[in-house]
DNA sequence: CTAAGGTACGTACCATGGTACGGAGTCAAG
DNA sequence: CTTGACTCCGTACCATGGTACGTACCTTAG
C-alpha cells in the first residue's frame, strides 16, 4: 500500500476522518499534495506515524500545541528542548497525581463513613458544607 | 454583616462577580429577591457556603451538573443517591489516578534514559514515534 | 446634586479538542 | 454515463467552565 486516501488513514490510526482533517488545520499533520493523476491526496505510513505519534503523545497529556512542537523537534533533534518539556509535563503530571490522591482519599474516607452510618446528615455533603474545611 | 452585595460575596468565596453570577445562570445559586429598599440583590453566609461547596466539590472532580444535584441532595437528605454519585466518582478518580501513574512512570524512564544518553535519536521522541508501541 | 463606581442583564467571546454540515467536485463500478 | 461513495473546503456547532463587554440603571459620598 504505498498511498492511501484520508478514510482509509483516518480508519488506520482509529480517528474520524474530521479529525485528521482538524490536525492538518492545526500544523500537526503534513497536507500532501494531490500527487499524480488523481484530484484527491494521497497519504502514506509516515502520516500514519504521525497520528499514532499524536495519540501516544495526548496519553502523556501533552496537549496538540506542545505536540506540535515535539513533532518538529523530531526532525531538528534539539534534545535539550525535548528534555525541557518532557520534564515540564513530567512536573505538571506529579502534581496532577498528588492533588488526585488527596481528592482520592478524601472522598472514600468520607464515602466509608457514609455507608457506615444512616443517621444524621450525610457526612460527604457535611464535608463540602462545613465552614471551617473539614477537609476534603 | 446580614447581607452583602455580589462583590462582596464573590470576594468572600475569592471567585470573580462574573463567576458567581455564572453559577446562578446554571442555576447552582439561589438568586435572592432584592431586599429591602434596595434594587440589588442581598446576599447572605448561606450563598456563601453554597460558594464554598462548590469550590470544594470541584477539587473531588465533580462537573458543575453533579455539584448541582448534590447541592439539591443536600435538602432531601438522599443518602442512597449521594453515595451512588460519590462511588461513581470515586471510581472515575481511580481510573484517572491509574492512566496518570502509567504516563508518568513512561515518561520518568523515557526521560531518565534521555538524559543518559546524548548519542543517536531521543529516546523520548522514539517511543512516541515506534510502530510496534514500545509503551508510553 | 452630581459624578464615580457598583449592579443587572443579555450576549459574545475564550481555550481545548473535537464533531457535524452543506455544497461542489471527483472517482469507480455497473 | 449515471449513480453512489468519497473528497475538499469553509464554517458552524458541541461540551466545559468560565471571562468580558456594553448598556442602562441604582447608590452613595462629597
Amino acid at each position: 500500500m504505498i498511498g492511501m486516501t484520508i478514510a482509509k488513514l483516518a480508519r488506520a490510526a482509529n480517528l474520524g476522518v474530521e479529525t485528521v482533517r482538524y490536525y492538518q488545520r492545526r500544523g500537526l499533520m503534513p497536507v500532501p499534495g494531490a500527487a499524480g493523476k488523481t484530484a484527491y491526496r494521497q497519504y502514506d505510513e509516515g502520516h500514519l506515524q504521525t497520528l499514532l505519534f499524536i495519540r501516544k503523545a495526548q496519553t502523556a497529556g501533552f496537549t496538540l500545541e506542545e505536540i506540535k512542537e515535539l513533532l518538529s523537534l523530531d526532525r531538528t533533534r534539539d534534545r535539550d528542548r525535548i528534555r525541557l518539556l518532557a520534564g515540564q509535563r513530567l512536573e505538571a503530571l506529579a502534581r496532577q497525581a498528588e492533588d488526585l490522591e488527596a481528592s482520592r482519599q478524601a472522598l472514600r474516607r468520607l464515602l466509608d463513613v457514609c455507608r457506615k452510618t444512616d443517621r444524621g446528615p450525610c457526612p460527604i455533603i457535611e464535608a463540602f458544607n462545613a465552614s471551617p474545611p473539614k477537609r476534603l
